[in-house]
DNA sequence: GTCTATAACGAGATAGAC
DNA sequence: GTCTATCTCGTTATAGAC
């Protein structure tokens, strides 16, 4: 891993775990293991960084979400491969980037925003496709349209995330994650 | 209005726009027309405005709780002016404070987590009731709980206004509202 | 590409007069 | 209860040597 990936990793989980306002160049220069100035040559400005921040979690997002499409299982699996990746962010007490930054929108250069935008439309198209297959499969039943469901699933789950993070209680994050299945489930 | 009171008003509006760490005693001094050292008379520390903070919010939401709770309506209507208050809440492109506060978890001074915890209690445990009683009243067909459902609401209430207010897709949240709230209403 | 050094600013907090 | 003045520290960013 070069230098400016490695930056990126590590501001990565800085931004998950306190928020793109809440740490510094100086938190990345001492865990990368070079001079804060250094940084300025890889990102001149923290919007750069966060930027490209978006960009490679949308990227890392987009393999997760081809590596469960690859899967040879049925839909349903595919919707719990994917609710498994907020549960494995909750346990690293991480926030999704997206949710962690969505909170921070009011204050982040306007160039982020189209960024962020873009990953929100990355899980909800991968989940209204998922969706649909598994309406075709007969594994689905939904009450409105495949995005709409998307929709709410996205939201749920950033919102489960953001509340059981803060609390602790892990346990209610699981049974949201099993109430959301459930409730799209078909019965018998 | 008293100048405590007036601080607590305009710092509750800068975190649930910015964020807990994202506005300074300048922002409010400003704000409330008095110097910034005249603040520490009434807030020693950030952290104790914080906690302050978390008191009121939980005292309007109760406030507000009680008021929907009186109201001459079923079950199926107070749940509506419930989800009101989020749709009012992003329109003014403001956060629930609660979300905010719990988006900054991980750097917040540990005197302000139980009233962060005790703000979220206060919002399930009333959904929980208004979901029981719309039950008995053969408004709403659960499939769990009224307490897990209430969860499913909450957090996806939560995280729809979180995206909602960052891509500015006001027509995506009302959509997400609508279906929640037919996916545990009586067909027919 | 990394370094030392520093600029320029804003943060939370305190002392002490009024 | 509010003020002026100040402290200490941390922030992003830049200049210029190596």
């Amino acid at each position: 891993m070069d230098t400016k990936e490695h930056i990126l990793a590590v501001a990565q989980k800085l931004v998950q775990q306190r928020g793109f306002n809440d740490f510094s160049y100086a938190d990345i220069a001492e865990e990368v293991g070079i001079r804060k100035a250094s940084l300025h040559h890889h990102f001149a400005t923290k919007a750069e960084l966060g930027v490209a921040l978006l960009e490679t979690y949308s990227a890392q997002l987009n393999n997760e979400l081809l590596r469960i499409s690859a899967l040879p299982v049925k839909a349903d699996a595919k919707l719990n491969a994917y609710c498994s990746l907020f549960q494995s962010s909750l346990q690293a007490k991480c926030m999704c980037l997206g949710g962690m930054m969505a909170s921070d929108s009011l204050t982040l250069d306007k160039a982020m925003l189209p960024g962020l935008k873009h990953f929100f439309d990355l899980n909800t198209e991968w989940l209204a496709e998922v969706l649909a297959e598994g309406k075709s499969q007969k594994l689905f039943v939904l009450t409105s349209t495949a995005a709409d469901h998307a929709r709410v699933l996205l939201a749920a789950l950033e919102g489960a995330l953001l509340i059981a993070r803060a609390t602790g209680d892990h346990e209610t994050f699981d049974r949201i994650v099993w109430l959301l299945i459930k409730s799209i489930t078909r019965k018998g």
